[in-house]
DNA sequence: GTGAAAGCGCTAACAC
DNA sequence: GTGTTAGCGCTTTCAC
């Protein structure tokens, strides 16, 4: 009802007795305009309760200020939940920038390819957030090759050198996943643990790889590379995660397990409880986590946190600046450092 | 680069020698122009690769063909799961249907009214998806004042009747927490169980009595209502949940608990845990959570599951079928069944 | 500084 | 059945 007929330029223009272009002024340029005339456009204005249409606009400036995002496959994991608490970041601070945030599915890479296509070629959105990259992305290449707007949350995993080379730049926002076990396995030094096992993924992920690198940098930073610690890979997953910390703590001297996600942490939690009550007499094992996922919280364990918040406005940034077309703004990335939430699993007992 | 100059429909025109009017009538009414000429205008179509442009489309028929949703707030907790997972679903199916989700934020409902006000005019947002509807809601109200086409994900929770007597039906799509509970209830009866706690959240929240209820009446139909079993309300969360499981495993002939949420089956679970070395004599306590999130599946909890897939599908129908205007379409309801996933906290024990 | 004219790409209405 | 005309609401260009 309200919206049966809403007020256009034309209407303000009538009622402040001025052209629909001097109203459009007002709007885009107002320093162009008399600070009488723009004073009596915008009473009209407010007294009409216009709003300008951004479709019309849209169509003539070519501009929509829309972001697509490929919604992230369900993991249905636990860390899956990562991606979603960064969608709600995201959409968070596209609106403080006056952009919208418009989602899409596709099954893969490609079928994403043939939806930025369409999107481009049907409706008028401006840019790309894209999510989870991995070694040899087609996508960013892609996007790169028509110009189109984007960055990504998730560094380019492709080494620089090997491959076609013809490995292109683009805007990125990433957390430093290295930091982040290095901060932990700090922190486990710290507290006096001197034989701490890595429990990663399978290598050859670029994530994965990372956080290895973070916690082998700490212990090589104390002295203790190699030697003394014990590493495993596997899938991520609760089971696995037990199975690994069970292949872990076959050594007496193993105190501490870095966990590279909050999966593997949570079935290394329960290796070890189950350790605890078979093997009163052991030393207490503690665990980390990567994530800081609700459960994290739940269960009490220490794990690393990833600002989401911040990479949702860095990316925010970069993709405006490029919508803008403000120059060096392609090229452009931050790395964000993750921070450790210390709790329970890694707190000397009682 | 690519899209430096799109086909128009003045393009596609002049290549396959007819007039503009004509190619959009093979678009959008093929049935009323010769199959002759069709075909040359797909082939023209094809050939040059032309994608109608939308928005100006939209700007012709007022009709977008997007959604708003407000991006449910962050709860962080376990369950705030379940609308990241909705939200998928819905965006897939609302992609099968021909629409788009576009998202948007606001702090409390206030907000969100306002910022469907300011959508409406603004953007062709063509209606809207609500979700965690509550008592004494007044988006809905809102919405359907101003005949805006929505859906929400969530029944409407005031009492008939009470209140100001100004109640108002509208589309919406649920998950029947009673059939849930109940469901789980049934399922611990027939394993043997005869005294069955539920933990709760307070009363007053729809959702949380409603599931109460599916408890309360499994129970009743097996003759066994009031007398042998208790319920604990409190806040949502792990430790609330510990803190209500031992209140009820006070009594030692509790050997199951239905838990209104995972997070408190959570705590139930480490309370119950607990309770099993501290007294191995005990009888092993049964546990079920509700929305199997991905922590039930992690510590092989028995829940109730929602099936978001099937109350996505719905609303979407709901919602084209209101941007369609097809009539009788605005109150329309669906309450879907949700399903229990048996898992080790209710097999009987070795 | 302000106004008039043209046109973004499409579809609704009406000729033929 | 097909073509012509008009116009959705806005901004860009160019007179004045």
């Amino acid at each position: 009802m309200a919206q049966e007929s809403r007020p256009t330029l034309a209407t303000v223009a009538a009622h402040a007795k001025v052209s629909r272009q001097t109203v459009s002024n007002v709007l885009n340029s107002p320093e162009v305009v008399l600070p009488d005339t723009r004073e009596r456009v915008l009473r009209a204005i407010a007294e009409l309760d216009y709003r300008p249409n951004v479709v019309a606009r849209q169509l003539r400036t070519r501009r929509s200020y829309v972001l697509g995002l490929r919604m992230p496959p369900t993991t249905d994991g636990i860390s899956g939940q990562v991606l979603d608490r960064f969608l709600h970041a995201l959409t968070d601070e596209a609106q403080r920038a006056g952009l919208r945030v418009m989602l899409f599915t596709a099954d893969d890479d490609e079928a994403e390819i043939r939806e930025y296509e369409n999107l481009r070629a049907t409706t008028g959105i401006d840019g790309f957030v894209l999510t989870a990259t991995h070694e040899g992305d087609p996508r960013t290449r892609w996007l790169a090759d028509h110009d189109v707007p984007f960055v990504s949350f998730g560094r380019p995993w492709d080494d620089a050198g090997t491959g076609d080379g013809t490995s292109h730049e683009h805007a990125w926002v990433d957390i430093d996943g290295r930091a982040g076990t290095r901060a932990a396995t700090r922190h486990l030094l710290d507290a006096g643990h001197r034989h701490i096992a890595f429990l990663g993924w399978p290598e050859g992920s670029g994530v994965g790889d990372d956080r290895h690198a973070g916690w082998y940098e700490a212990l090589a930073d104390a002295g203790l590379a190699g030697d003394a610690v014990v590493h495993r890979t596997m899938d991520d997953g609760v089971a696995q995660g037990a199975a690994a910390a069970n292949r872990a703590l076959v050594r007496d001297d193993v105190t501490a397990l870095v966990c590279v996600s909050d999966s593997i942490a949570l079935g290394a939690l329960a290796a070890v409880r189950e350790l605890a009550t078979s093997r009163p007499d052991r030393a207490p094992v503690a665990v980390t986590g990567f994530d800081d996922t609700p459960v994290a919280g739940a269960v009490d364990l220490t794990s690393v946190a990833q600002p989401v918040g911040d990479v949702a406005a860095r990316a925010v940034e970069l993709l405006r600046a490029q919508i803008d077309g403000r120059p060096d703004a392609v090229n452009r990335q931050a790395l964000i450092e993750p921070y450790l939430v210390v709790r329970g699993t890694t707190r000397a007992p009682r």
